[in-house]
DNA sequence: CTAATTCCTATAGCGACTAGAGCTTCAAGA
DNA sequence: TCTTGAAGCTCTAGTCGCTATAGGAATTAG
């Protein structure tokens, strides 16, 4: 029926630590609790949990994942706002993605700068990584 | 001839508490100081602090630039370690790049699945953001 | 010489957990 | 029923790479 905290960690992989975390941050409530102060849980509260693992496993910031809560706390709203931090995070993770692949450029040309055997003094990596100068772009 | 921490922080584009925080963590030399206790930097600290700001830039780990810049103490060495430390993080750039595709995949389908107007209880975002196994990948 | 700016040290804060200490409760087997 | 070992509890502190603030001293331009 209820279930323990270790239990919970095991069913929605998130750390125990992290549960007892996030319940001090608001982001799932406080369970009822045994006798002797332990916490038992409901499929709610492990459904919850999955909610918040699975935004931040797609790389929501938290407060976007507080949000989301908030707003499915309320039934009857509207949901662009669900729609909106989603269209969000889809143009920031393009962004990173964009981001990276000027690093990989640059790293690839540094990585190749330097074939063969070299000591430090004339090592086109070293040079390289110490002069933006010589990159193809502004990363 | 030589320059304060705020020259030397306009020059290299590193903030002056980022420079001192160097300092102490060892990444770069304690520089000279004026009767009156200041700092005063000559070009090999703009040198290095360039190549920090720029390895950081490129996405390097701390450790990362710490092995370089022993690196860069011993001319004699072989740059063996340079080469690599520049493969493993052009490896690691391109493993991220393939994270956020697989995530930019999961976001796409999840953003255009609620199209329109719709009320919270019967928001395809709000249930793709829970449920996991709507996803095409590990992500 | 004064006033504005920059510099100094030291301490605390950030976000999102994670680790550890010291103690209590639970669950399963004898 | 008793024992024992795993798992739970709270509280505090640590992580990383800076960044911000406070309170005071030095420098520099006019």
């Amino acid at each position: 029926m209820d279930f323990s905290i270790g239990e919970l960690s095991r069913q929605t992989g998130v750390k125990v630590p992290t549960i007892r975390y996030y319940e001090k941050e608001g982001l799932i409530d406080a369970p009822l609790r045994t006798e002797g102060n332990q916490r038992r849980y409901q499929e709610t509260d492990r459904e919850r949990l999955r909610f918040i693992r699975h935004c931040r496993d797609l790389g929501l910031p938290m407060p976007a994942v507080r949000d989301l809560i908030e707003l499915s706390q309320h039934p009857d709203r509207p949901c662009d706002e669900a729609d909106r931090i989603a269209a969000e995070q889809l143009r920031s993770v393009r962004e990173r993605i964009l981001h990276l692949k000027k690093l990989e450029a640059e790293l690839e040309r540094i990585a190749v700068s330097c074939q063969g055997d070299h000591t430090v003094t004339e090592c086109n990596v070293l040079k390289a990584f110490g002069d933006h100068g010589q990159c193809l772009s502004n990363h």
